[in-house]
DNA sequence: TAATATATTTAGATTAGTCTAAAAAAATAT
DNA sequence: ATATTTTTTTAGACTAATCTAAATATATTA
């Protein structure tokens, strides 16, 4: 059995060490979970004495294999029901985090597998983010940073870096979403900012934008 | 703030004062919870100091209105996710209680509203129990047991008393399901028990049996 | 390499929810 | 109306998850 607490523990240390490519920390566990280190140490005791962790004092932990499978079915829940909430309640892509944290803890494998059938299988999320099969595996593509692109250059957006809800929300009253088609019109050499087209559009983008927004390119 | 745990115990008082029709005693909320009574003075203590309940030592508890409010809020939750479950996602209705338990804690008075829309505004879980709307208020309707119809009587099925899963499948089992038309063909004066006809077919039914259907007559 | 800074763990306490065993109150029966 | 049974509460202890403050390891820098 793994509590409520664990798992978010365990879906917190897998962040980490995927974006570190090293054992995650206490200190850094500690902020994710926004709580103390001290609580996070006693913690990692619990979950390696269970074997969802490989733990040494000092030295930072690295999920077990079954505690990497419980991390991946979590984010697995996670972006099916956030895609749930996006295609059939109508929800916006700022509006599904908090609501999917919760509904990922539900526990039923035929209700998941019944979710992502009734979704038609999805790949990627409202965020386009990757969703994990059953077995843990995430689908791979080519997607590069919109700051990367050059005048003239066309693509279409296919997901975001940051997903703060402030941010999404400025996304949209820009008409910028997964699948908006954009053309570089103008991009400027001092601070890399960038006019494009959305839409018929034509929008001023700065490079603190452009480099949360992934795209593919187009033609 | 309402933990979890709180929520449970409301709507276990709820249930019970609905079906007994007085203030539930610490014992049937033991019961209800499957947890010991002491337990249940406890948290009782601790309903009352946030003004959940009406609680006097040794007198029993009643829900205050806000406690109300939280408990009609929960069925109204379960019964629409059940909904959800058996219309969209496809499950039985013997296989969505325990998962509808999980999904009635979800915390989001949009994503309740969006998915009552998404249902079309339901009246009726998929057990024929009527779902609370946004203001606590329940749909009554004309409903009698199937026990009582004599031979000859047309009716439609619309609802079971006992959601007991075992009970639920052997309902299946028998082609018998909320919406089936039966016609009384028989009935045994000494057992109670009856034959009727279903779906073209005929089936030979207990007053066990009888006495948990609810029907409305038909013609 | 010694001094300083940072990261991590330990110690000890707190809260929610639970337990068993014993005490007390209320209900029932003789 | 007294004795017995049932129901409920109290007392005291346990676990999971958390906290602050202090202690100890590790890393960094002069």
């Amino acid at each position: 059995m793994v509590t409520h607490t664990e798992e978010n523990y365990l879906k917190a240390i897998y962040k980490i060490s995927e974006k570190d490519k090293k054992p995650a920390g206490t200190n850094a566990i500690a902020k994710e979970m926004d709580t103390s280190a001290a609580s996070v140490t006693d913690m990692l005791k619990r979950l390696s004495e269970k074997g969802f962790i490989k733990y040494q004092k000092y030295k930072g932990v690295n999920l077990s294999s079954k505690g990497s499978k419980i991390a991946t079915n979590l984010i697995r829940k996670h972006r099916l029901w956030e895609s749930f909430l996006v295609d059939k309640l109508d929800f916006t892509w700022d509006a599904v985090h908090d609501i999917a944290e919760q509904m990922e803890h539900i526990k039923s494998e035929v209700l998941v597998q019944k979710l992502d059938e009734y979704l038609g299988f999805p790949k990627f999320d409202p965020h386009g983010d990757p969703i994990p099969n059953a077995d843990g595996k995430f689908t791979l593509r080519v997607q590069i940073l919109l700051s990367l692109l050059r005048k003239n250059d066309k693509a279409v957006i296919i997901g975001v870096k940051e997903h703060d809800d402030d941010f999404l929300r400025f996304l949209n009253s820009k008409n910028l979403q997964l699948g908006s088609k954009v053309i570089i019109i103008e991009k400027n050499d001092y601070d890399k900012s960038m006019t494009v087209t959305v839409e018929g559009v034509q929008v001023m983008l700065s490079e603190k934008i452009t480099k949360q927004i992934y795209v593919k390119k187009h033609e």
